[in-house]
DNA sequence: TTGTAAGCGTTATCAT
DNA sequence: ATGATAACGCTTACAA
């Protein structure tokens, strides 16, 4: 009996494909193509194979498989934050989009200031995925070494640059800012305060805001940074320090929704109205914006699409479709509701 | 020269052990040492492989360790969806914490039908992550069948039972339905509506909560149930089915406070004022349950500690360290505000 | 403390 | 159409 490595192989070892190959009487190569690669192999030994796939139990081994073939159908996302509703759809999109391609998402949650953007990155690159997706656009020198090292497709996200480290689909924050400046000279407003994440591409709409709304003659603007991740409570106590002298403002220009929401509060909270009294413009069109009492006039961006088409780019690199535009400006819109 | 082996190797192939190895003049052995379990090498040693590491700009593989080793450092996390408000905060806190432990995320998004969620977890399975964290409690027997079979720590999360597959985290659908029933009896209410999203735990608060009204004589019960994902949409919708007729209710009780929100504005949009001329109460407590005008009363979890535990839970089992309690009820709370 | 050899479970490549 | 063999890059187990 030649069984000695049959013999005691019954264990919780989890079946391997040379368990099938001997479970249906063929080699362990036949059983691999005949799961990745049918059509090499003949329909009947094929239903062999896959009556001795259900019997064992089997389930593939992609570390074995991506060791030997250097692809893992993995791709890395890095989102600063998810539950703040700014990348949770885009996110999502990426995840349905790739699970579609056959792809699964490593999904790694860094915040507004990771320590170190490049350990991180490095971690993630050690598991080999195919393509990376990175939120925003300014990286570290060591970072864009390992990663261009690493040599996969990138697709950097939520920014706009003409030279990304691969790939690109996003917008231009600093256009953004200037849309926000011109809608409100046009209204004749002078006094303006800005609410600024610290958060550097919140940074660049308060800039591009700022930039417009100095060429107005005898403008007053002020302008505040508060911590990132922002949340209401500190868009309620920007405005608070905003006013906090007396000043009086015509509009107030706040770098996401959600500030917008809390400096609304407190507006209403200090006896004033809005708009009446004052204009609120947020940014990002977050799910609550078109619900606030006043609703809140803010800059929307297709975060969806965004999503789908960053997971198809990096799909179609990696599976050698020629790639159309590596560069994607998804542009914006301005979305006037009550706030101002 | 015997480097017929060194030479040609300056291709864009990333670096292995063996090169880090070559570069410092060591066996692959010693640099993996050096490299995974530092105290056992020399302090001398080590320095020399750092410096070979930075070199040759090394990036371990994690699929050739996770083969041989058996350890992915990997968890995969199925959740329905994340960019509903529901899921994404515990989503975010697991993978924080998991972080903090030194391991992975493989997210997975399979929507609140999925045609084969065995297939799905066959597939994440297939990367042979080090557990799981599956959400709910109610699963095919195959499913069940593959992921012991896989032998790695799995924590059911969101719900409760006696009798999980492993680990379990959660709540009671069913005495959150309770909870909600006697609440409003003990106002005197005898009217309700329920709007119920097509959901297999948003049911059994439901049927929870209808248990406990129908004990109230001469009670008017109506129900309807709209297709999940929930949306504002279809809360409005539903508010409208319920109302088609010219039925009055006391109270609607909507399975989550994103339908809640949508009642509120449907009730708002047929002249009546909630809290005054009807009551509504949601599930949840989502973000923007406290600001929503009125603010929506509901059962308040907290979405973030079960995240924590859950992850902690898993890297506890994983890492050997005894499990205190491998059923965690997390309980809920009425959260009185002012739709209700 | 360091090194050698074998093996983890696949697939690429070459034979048959 | 199927099979044998040698990688893939790491770690376990043992030897020195």
């Amino acid at each position: 009996m030649n069984n000695e490595k049959t013999a005691n192989k019954n264990q919780s070892r989890s079946p391997t494909l040379e368990d099938v190959a001997r479970a249906a009487g063929l080699s362990p190569m036949t059983v691999s193509r005949a799961l990745n690669n049918p059509k090499v192999v003949r329909p009947a030994t094929i239903a062999r194979v896959m009556e001795a796939v259900n019997v064992t139990g089997y389930i593939p081994n992609m570390l074995a498989g991506g060791l030997a073939t250097k692809r893992t159908k993995l791709i890395a996302v890095v989102v600063p934050q998810i539950n703040n509703n700014m990348f949770v759809d885009t996110v999502q999109a990426i995840g349905d989009e790739l699970a579609l391609r056959g792809y699964h998402m490593l999904l790694c949650i860094v915040g507004y200031t990771p320590e170190s953007e490049t350990d991180i990155v490095a971690t993630l690159l050690s598991r080999r995925p195919d393509g990376i997706v990175l939120t925003g656009i300014h990286h570290s020198s060591d970072l864009k070494r390992i990663i261009l090292n690493a040599n996969i497709p990138v697709v950097e996200i939520w920014d706009m640059t003409p030279t990304p480290l691969d790939m690109l689909i996003g917008f231009s924050h600093d256009k953004i800012g200037h849309a926000i400046g011109h809608y409100f000279l046009e209204q004749g407003f002078t006094r303006f305060g800005l609410i600024c994440a610290s958060d550097r591409r919140a940074q660049v709409r308060k800039k591009g805001a700022i930039d417009v709304l100095r060429t107005a003659p005898g403008s007053f603007i002020r302008e505040i940074t508060v911590p990132a991740p922002a949340n209401m409570q500190v868009g309620r106590s920007g405005l608070g320090q905003l006013m906090q002298n007396g000043e009086e403002y015509d509009a107030i220009i706040c770098t996401s929704d959600t500030l917008a929401q809390g400096a609304i509060m407190e507006a209403e909270a200090r006896g004033m109205q809005v708009p009446r009294d004052l204009k609120v413009i947020g940014f990002a069109d977050l799910n609550f914006a078109a619900y606030n009492r006043p609703a809140i006039t803010t800059i929307c961006i297709d975060k969806v699409k965004m999503g789908q088409q960053a997971a198809n780019m990096l799909a179609d690199k990696i599976e050698g479709y020629p790639i159309a535009e590596s560069v994607v400006d998804m542009g914006f819109s301005l979305v006037i509701r009550e706030s101002a």
